[in-house]
DNA sequence: ATAATGTATGCAAACGTTTGAAAAAATTTT
DNA sequence: AAAATTTTTTCAAACGTTTGCATACATTAT
């Protein structure tokens, strides 16, 4: 046999010839308690290792003070900068996070919240999967709706779907990154898009695609292709871009990694970054600012998105009556740095 | 008010004009309940949204299938790869990974760690934070062992602790990464150095320490800079070796990050890599294989790490008897890229 | 001494579920 | 029709804790 019972009050109580319930408020500094007792318990208490079996209480409260976080990955800077933002806010209040991880797959997700609910976890933070959203699920968020308990989206969203969301504007984001490039002297810009089907790809697309039109320039299909946001995602598309025969002298990318990729193919083709092609990024993760050249980005607030989702939570929460849906959309900020700073 | 209470066994009972016995037996299929009562039961349940409430199994069963996991940062790639190997092992088992990150900080640590215990966590993944080593705080581990909880250590260890571990094998990924340098020819090799007192960054020293008097190179103390782990923090250490007298020809950094953050600083001076300055990092994160000359590295399996510390905790958690302490040491791999290889 | 007060402790129920043993109901065998 | 057997259901306890109410004991005022 491996672990050893853990002591009880009950356990406690047998010692002192008294009733758990004794225990129980001389160890919770119940007025009603003789002081030596109170004394005399708190000492064994500390001395044999008594510690409460939350458990127990989370039954008998129907509270568990654990908070559900499902996330697609926490792989990237953003990730671990929203939770690190929930962190700040909801640790302090004695909430635990339980961080579930989908990789971006529907089945997963959907165990996840049921085993959630199925432990009385009382709020929900929920990127989507690109799985589910890709099929449009969404029967396994009924059962969270029906128990009422609080669900927040991060940004990825349903267009349709009731609840509070706590996004980032990709979509301006993205619109200021091509303008910058245009307004710099860039004419043909292509995109290395996200997967499709998700809001983050989506709006990032039509901010680049509005951008062209504003500026009366045709977009050209071959100009826009899809990555997985990762930095091997990027290698393929670039080169096929480079290969074009009218290449682009611009590249904006769904975000940094690809643009990474991206910048790493074309100056090993021998092109000048920024002097040849000019390239944007989206996250401002650290490294973005450390590359050779720096890499131009959109700056995405994780930290902050976090925050606002927490206050999103706490507003549900103490929500008197029906449920209060709040949409918040941060802004984001073009941070310029080399990789676009032509000098003609 | 907001959350409506959620279906329980005795309000199914009481619709059924039955015992909540047979209401659990006709969930669970037991063989004793009759077909029609089963079939009647099931279907109302699925019905009314009914999911067992884990919380008071938990209790009954004092089993939580919850296991902690305690790291001082996810901002990293070779954490979240720990994790998803923990995660590859263990969520087929029906484990639930609780993720708990202290921020280098002793006394958030300390708090996590009895909040687990608390909660019944059945097992805890623990590396150490910064704090918590720099002090050699190891007092509140003792209710861990008290509790006879399965503790493994990842990567961080305290030197005279008896528990199992999974670590890599910085040291001689370390010396492999110098002697690499060495025999392609760099004399004056830096090391970007990670904080004081923790297990990675003096075993890796010491790898390039020892390595540097294997081949008779003296150890100059001014090479040596402290980082934090970070890119920025290896902005001001590279400018200060590129401003000694006699400047080092490579640099050996304790990770990707300040390998990068040390590229940079070197290309802004005009310096070639390899050419005039050789570099490699550590971890081989997805990054290094694409950025500006790519990086030379060390791999860390930080996925295996993560999978041989589910199996040591699945050996823990069967081992008959006293506990078995069990000690694994991943090897390394050195990944040669362009930042290392001189051509001359 | 007795009543009135104050102080300290115990009882029992509750949270939601499972499970061995007992009881009840239905079926089969004599 | 009674007995034996099988099938189905209920009872009660357990997990560890808290808490309103009752009770016991000690102290003070009458």
């Amino acid at each position: 046999m491996n672990s050893s019972r853990p002591v009880t009050i009950k356990d406690i109580a047998r010692r002192f010839r008294c009733s758990p319930s004794t225990v129980s408020r001389a160890l919770n500094d119940h007025p009603a308690i003789n002081e030596d007792t109170r004394k005399n318990i708190q000492e064994y208490a500390k001395e044999v290792g008594y510690q409460r079996n939350e458990v127990s209480l989370s039954l008998l409260n129907k509270k568990t003070a654990t908070l559900g976080v499902v996330v697609p990955t926490i792989g990237n800077y953003y990730e671990t900068a929203v939770i690190e933002g929930l962190h700040t806010i909801l640790q302090p209040l004695g909430y635990t996070l339980n961080i579930c991880v989908t990789n971006e797959n529907y089945l997963l997700e959907k165990e996840y919240l049921s085993k959630l609910l199925s432990n009385r976890t009382e709020g929900i933070f929920l990127s989507v999967s690109q799985e589910t959203y890709d099929a449009g699920y969404y029967e396994h968020l009924e059962s969270v709706i029906q128990r009422k308990t609080p669900l927040i989206f991060i940004d990825r969203e349903y267009e349709d779907f009731e609840t509070s969301r706590a996004t980032v504007d990709d979509y301006h984001g993205a619109f200021a990154a091509v303008e910058h490039l245009l307004t710099i002297g860039y004419k043909n810009i292509a995109h290395l898009k996200g997967p499709n089907g998700l809001t983050v790809s989506e709006q990032r697309f039509k901010g680049y695609r509005d951008c062209l039109k504003k500026y009366d320039i045709p977009i050209r299909e071959e100009l826009i292709i899809n990555t997985n946001f990762k930095v091997e995602s990027a290698i393929v598309p670039t080169k096929r871009l480079l290969d074009l025969d009218s290449p682009p002298d611009a590249i904006f990318g769904v975000n940094d990694q690809v643009a990474i990729g991206a910048m790493r193919v074309i100056l090993d083709r021998g092109l000048k970054i920024p002097g040849d092609v000019g390239i944007v990024g989206f996250d401002n993760s650290p490294i973005s600012a450390y590359t050779y050249p720096s890499l131009t980005t959109v700056h995405r607030p994780g930290r902050k998105i976090g925050m606002e989702a927490s206050r999103l939570f706490l507003n549900q929460l103490n929500g008197s009556g029906d449920f209060v849906h709040e949409n918040i959309v941060l802004p984001t900020e073009l941070i310029i740095r080399e990789s676009s700073l032509r000098i003609s």
